[in-house]
DNA sequence: TTTTTTTCTTTACGCGCGTTAAAAATAATA
DNA sequence: TATTATTTTTAACGCGCGTAAAGAAAAAAA
């Protein structure tokens, strides 16, 4: 690698000996231009450190090779953990990932969004705030930028959803519960941040009274994002004031059955569907810290791996058809039952 | 808000009544226009939805308003964390944050390094990988990029290093520990990815050394992040085979910990400091979760509030005063001891 | 009001690359 | 070898904005 500095792409193709006009097709697509030529280009490639102006490509094209994803909350390992796996497949197809976390600030995700559009994005993977979200700047943005929604529909926006079958997914964990033992509490937030979270409500609600059972919801108060402590917070006062009609506890997320168990064990309430347990608790998503909660946590996995796939699956025939969609599909991908000790 | 479309900031100028240097000149710095004029201008702004284009206004300068910010691996909580208070903070200087993780993988970091310097940062917050590093990648980009290293100290990187005081920390909690129960064994990995991971264990083997106890190491088989299952595997093994000297164990990170106090609820093994607990757990860094472990984790604290706000004094001042720092200050912070129910 | 200072307008160039049209060179086919 | 098809070169324009120089206008000072 020789140490001379390249200011453009007029020198880079006199070094190599090519015209720039090709130079330039080369890095659009390295096959378009003839082999002998490529040869030439990738060989002063070795010798001379160059690439072109990335400000200066993206100037002059309609749209970029950035990706643009907004995920509601990045310090929520669920999110990180979609977002890695987003970005891995983003990049294997030869796009650059732009992730952007709105940090459960409606103000953030609006401003996100305008440094998106700004940016030019081929297309944007979008798991937007939920209730909090500001839907016209949403709605309006997917009008400039193909968008997929993934993670929290909101109806209408984007060309595609992608996100986890609630339905499906509580039922599961629904008759699992009750055919082992007692009909669950359902546990939530009493105005949760996320969709997702009312849809399993609902859920709940009609499972429970399709099965015949009563059904009993344990709503936390509390805003924001800082699940864990409104779930330790709430679980402390249900289990003091024996607020629980039955043994067994659903909650709407994983992150309140971390703060129900540690709520739980503080109080000496033993949990688990051993003997001496005196309480079930079931959680829902499989976070990846359920898997080492005292006891670790049973709950309903996401299909992680395909939540991520078919969002970018998705993505890509967007930009390769170049036109929208007709529809707007909707896929809900099943959720799988994780026993473990819990419940 | 008028629907008209406005193409660029030559029509912008002509809308507002001001000519396009002027205008330009605004964009860069209100204030540097008179009030008249400015006036002018955002009454135009507010009738016709305009910005300049970001890639033409970043080709003509030397250095763009963004600040790259690269973490190792963006799923752990505690980079995501920190993260978060980085990008806030960057924000509120008027910059624009641009977040990269390496997901624990070398090649990722470097070409995370490679996409920035095509970016013309203001500034980059490099928090590296490690060991596995590519250091002369790193130390490339840093002569070419402003660059404050933080988290993992990689010698000479950057212009300033802001990190743990590991050894203080270190000293701390194993006095905390001696004070109130036996010395402590040291439970980490034997190849760990971060070099506080080896800070740490010298300083474990120096305080015990000079308290005069005899030191324990035990140390976890494993690469990668996947901290919590490595430490959990190891802890089991260790406990089964009753391989610990002492009744105390100070785990290299809070993560180990986790892993560790899941083995020990597992097999039934009462961790706390109260009655009836037969061994005591402590951790390192005060991980968002371990809060809502089971008992809640014994740990030090980073500051994680001084970590990110002096990352982000210094490398303004290194903007503001547009010359690379002479000397390379390394900032250590204290730790501060959480005590809780583990130890 | 006159002079000085500051700010703005006009004009023009440059940034690095995408892209096009016409001419030239090369490769494929007859 | 002559013809045709394909690719490359040459030359030139445009993208949207930063920025510099010279003159005009406005504001501040005298």
């Amino acid at each position: 690698m020789s140490d001379s500095k390249i200011r453009n792409m007029e020198e880079f193709a006199a070094l190599s000996g090519v015209s720039r006009p090709t130079v330039s097709k080369y890095f659009n697509d390295p096959e378009s231009v003839r082999a002998s030529i490529r040869t030439k280009i990738e060989a002063a490639l070795e010798h001379h450190d160059y690439r072109p102006n990335i400000f200066a490509v993206n100037q002059n094209r309609k749209l970029t090779k950035n990706i643009g994803i907004i995920v509601p909350y990045l310090a929520d390992p669920f999110f990180a953990e979609i977002a890695r796996r987003i970005e891995t497949l983003v990049i294997a197809e030869g796009f650059r990932p732009i992730l952007l976390s709105s940090h459960g600030d409606t103000n953030l995700e609006v401003s996100n969004l305008e440094a998106l559009r700004q940016i030019k994005p081929a297309a944007v993977l979008l798991a937007p705030l939920g209730r909090t979200s500001d839907r016209q700047a949403i709605m309006d943005f997917c009008d400039n930028v193909p968008t997929v929604n993934f993670d929290s529909n909101i109806e209408g926006a984007g060309e595609a959803f992608i996100g986890h079958n609630n339905v499906q997914a509580t039922d599961v964990m629904i008759q699992y519960l009750t055919r082992t033992g007692e009909p669950p509490v359902f546990f939530e937030m009493r105005t949760p941040p996320n969709p997702n979270a009312i849809k399993r409500r609902n859920a709940y609600l009609a499972a429970m009274e399709r099965l015949g059972h009563t059904p009993q919801l344990i709503q936390a108060e509390g805003e924001g994002w800082n699940l864990e402590e409104i779930g330790y917070e709430t679980a402390k006062r249900a289990i003091t004031n024996k607020e629980l009609s039955t043994n067994t506890v659903f909650c709407s997320n994983d992150r309140l059955a971390i703060g129900f168990l540690s709520a739980a064990y503080e109080l000496g309430v033993k949990v688990g569907h051993g003997e001496g347990c005196s309480l079930r608790v079931a959680g829902h998503d499989n976070h990846p810290f359920s898997r080492y909660t005292c006891p670790t946590l049973t709950t309903i996995s996401h299909n992680y791996d395909l939540i991520a796939t078919r969002s970018v699956e998705i993505v890509m025939s967007m930009i390769e058809s170049e036109q929208r969609l007709e529809e707007r599909p909707t896929t809900l991908l099943d959720g799988e039952l994780i026993m473990r000790a819990s419940a």
